[in-house]
RNA sequence: GGCGAGGUAGCUCAGUCGGUCAGAGCGAUGGAUUCAUAACCCAUAGGUCGAGAGUUCAAGUCUCUCUCUCGCCA
């Protein structure tokens, strides 16, 4: 099956993995949403994809919530884990590795990282001196310190000038060639504003950074202990963003990290991805991302999420919205209102409705259906004849013979010498879609397929397929015309459909089904797998194309109408 | 406190090197239409482009001041 194209580089995208004591919720859902959908789009332009989704499990907390619980950590966190999986397969992610840090394959190669750091003089022991709060247990940063006049923010007590030894990773040692990575573009630090902060940080100048902390009295045995040093434990950050490594370092994997590597985050932790990590692959002669993405926030209804306001948007309510709008509708919203810039996005029940109504129901739904009934009212359900898309030109009579039908109709036409070159269309709206993939503007890659939908409904309304169906008798070449015209239509919102598959692949494989469309391995399986590359399905008239004979069923509507006075579904609390 | 981003139609935002840049989408209103999911198509929006001053023949588009919002600070 020629389902992949060899001149392309092997894609591998990844997401942070999550830190296994929260709850899934929106957040965790969108960076992984918008992963899934980079993947299936690469994947249906024909590139060899891995797509990286897990869980960090080595925090301290976890070992303490665990004992809370009367689990062990190691009970405690697979449990959570799972919540992740769970929460992933409701999404229909596609992610080819699901990492657990907490297995023996990260593990090895992470310690293994971490010794070569050692050995060459890139990790050393040394002092660390910060502001500890003796009630939290924590050093705090110099900036919190400061904010609080050096008293603790929880209890309001002193804090106190603490010395530690730690092992540092020499990250101001890279601190010249980290600027010109990220000022070059080697690697692309997106969106701008987040490229900015990072390089106002690191012209302020860089530090050596602590990597591990001293096992004290009465810690659980719990993370990876400083090889060559039982006294010290590796910072389960520093050991979880070798995640990204560990899981494709080796023979058969290699290629993913040779290819094309996109780190997708969101913006809190910017800084690790775009600074730490590359310094670290840097010294251990590793190569470095092409691209380190951070999104901005989901707000929640105008409010930021927040503990105290007990406003998540968790996975409960998002299952609610897919049982009532379809998981597909869910995953439109997010993808094409969400803070893939540097700014928040509000998550409003108000606004997911308008954006179901306008984006789906009125637009792909109802264009998907006008046309899939003209096939069954006017050709008995079957394709009838071929058309190259082309309307209103000389060598073309259909559309006149469209107009002809409106005059004898007694209707106006306003502007009689309309063009149009659907199939040129689509073919621009296919480029433009793969222009928008790659610099991971999904939201102008969906809206290169809907423009193809707005162009059908303008032309449907212009042609006016309906009313020529009604002089099929009187008109000479009527039928042919008709079927020209429904062709085009159908032809056209069927490579739409592509374009709006990586969102939606259940609602656009049910469509397939419909049209009787050999996009999939399965046709049954929106996951199994595109049988040739999007050049090659995308092609107008080509071989997956509509073809004369073809059935076409009516099917249920994909996106019904959503009353907007409806109230928000509310999410079944589950603890 | 330091550095940075931004305040453009009801909402979300485009606006490259200063001169059809005052725009798009959604919402709203009016019209037309019936193949379709009261959908689609067409038309309409008089917003001092945050405030003030300056540079210029000409400024959302450059400079300064003020104000508000936001982000980053190992």
């Amino acid at each position: 099956m020629p389902t992949q194209n060899t001149n392309q580089k092997p894609y591998y995208i990844t997401t942070p993995i999550y830190y296994v004591n929260d709850r899934p919720h929106i957040g965790h859902c969108y960076t992984t949403l918008i992963a899934d959908v980079a993947a299936r789009a690469q994947r249906m332009i024909g590139r060899d994809v891995f797509f990286l989704t897990g869980t960090d499990e080595h925090a301290e907390k976890v070992s303490k919530t665990a004992a809370e619980n009367g689990k062990t950590p190691m009970e405690w966190a697979t449990i959570n884990a799972d919540r992740f999986k769970e929460a992933f397969a409701f999404m229909n992610f596609s992610h080819d590795d699901f990492v657990r840090t907490t297995e023996d394959r990260h593990k090895t190669k992470a310690v293994e990282y971490i010794q070569q750091l050692l050995d060459q003089g890139d990790i050393e022991l040394g002092d660390y001196e910060g502001w500890y709060d003796p009630s939290q247990e924590e050093y705090l940063t110099e900036m919190v310190a400061k904010e609080n006049d050096y008293n603790s923010p929880v209890t309001g007590k002193p804090l106190e000038k603490r010395v530690e030894q730690n092992y540092f990773f020499k990250l101001d040692k890279y601190e010249g060639w980290l600027c010109e990575q990220i000022e070059t573009g080697a690697i692309c630090v997106a969106p701008e504003a987040r490229k900015n902060e990072v390089l106002g940080r690191l012209k302020q100048g860089l530090r050596k950074v602590p990597v591990s902390r001293k096992i004290k009295e009465g810690d659980a045995d719990w993370g990876i202990k400083m090889p060559g040093d039982d006294e010290h434990r590796i910072y389960v950050w520093i050991e979880a963003l070798c995640n990204y490594l560990t899981i494709v370092d080796n023979d058969e994997r290699q290629k993913y990290w040779d290819g094309e590597v996109v780190h997708l985050m969101a913006k809190d932790i910017t800084w690790f991805h775009a600074i730490i990590w590359p310094a670290m692959l840097h010294a251990l002669g590793k190569k470095v991302p092409e691209m380190v993405y951070a999104h901005a926030y989901w707000i929640a209804e105008g409010k930021k999420m927040s503990k105290s306001l007990g406003n998540f948007i968790e996975i409960d309510l998002l299952q609610a919205y897919a049982e009532k709008y379809s998981l597909d509708a869910m995953r439109w919203f997010l993808t094409t209102q969400g803070p893939l810039g540097a700014n928040d996005s509000d998550f409003a029940h108000s606004r997911f409705i308008e954006v179901y109504n306008a984006d789906l129901a009125n637009s792909v739904g109802n264009s998907t259906s006008r046309v899939g009934n003209m096939f069954n009212k006017y050709f008995d359900g079957k394709v009838k004849g071929r058309c190259n898309g082309e309307f209103g030109f000389d060598n073309g009579s259909s559309l006149q013979t469209a107009l002809t039908a409106l005059e004898n109709a007694g209707k106006k036409v306003d502007d009689p010498d309309r063009t149009y070159k659907i199939a040129e269309f689509t073919q621009q709206a296919v480029d433009q879609a793969g222009e928008a993939l790659a610099s991971m503007n999904l939201d102008a890659m969906l809206d290169a397929g809907r423009s193809i939908v707005r162009h059908v409904d303008e032309f449907i309304s212009y042609s006016a397929p309906f009313t020529l169906a009604k002089q099929l008798d009187t008109l000479d070449d009527g039928e042919h015309a008709l079927s020209s015209i429904l062709y085009s239509c159908g032809e056209a919102l069927r490579i739409a459909s592509l374009l709006l598959s990586p969102a939606m692949p259940e609602k656009m494989a049910e469509l397939w089904g419909n049209w009787n469309c050999n996009h999939l391995v399965d046709p049954d399986d929106c996951n199994s797998g595109f049988v040739a590359p999007l050049s090659e399905l995308a092609q107008w008239g080509g071989e997956y194309g509509l073809k004369p004979g073809q059935t076409i069923e009516k099917g249920a509507a994909l996106f019904m109408r959503a009353d907007a006075k409806e109230d928000a579904p509310e999410a079944e609390r589950i603890s």
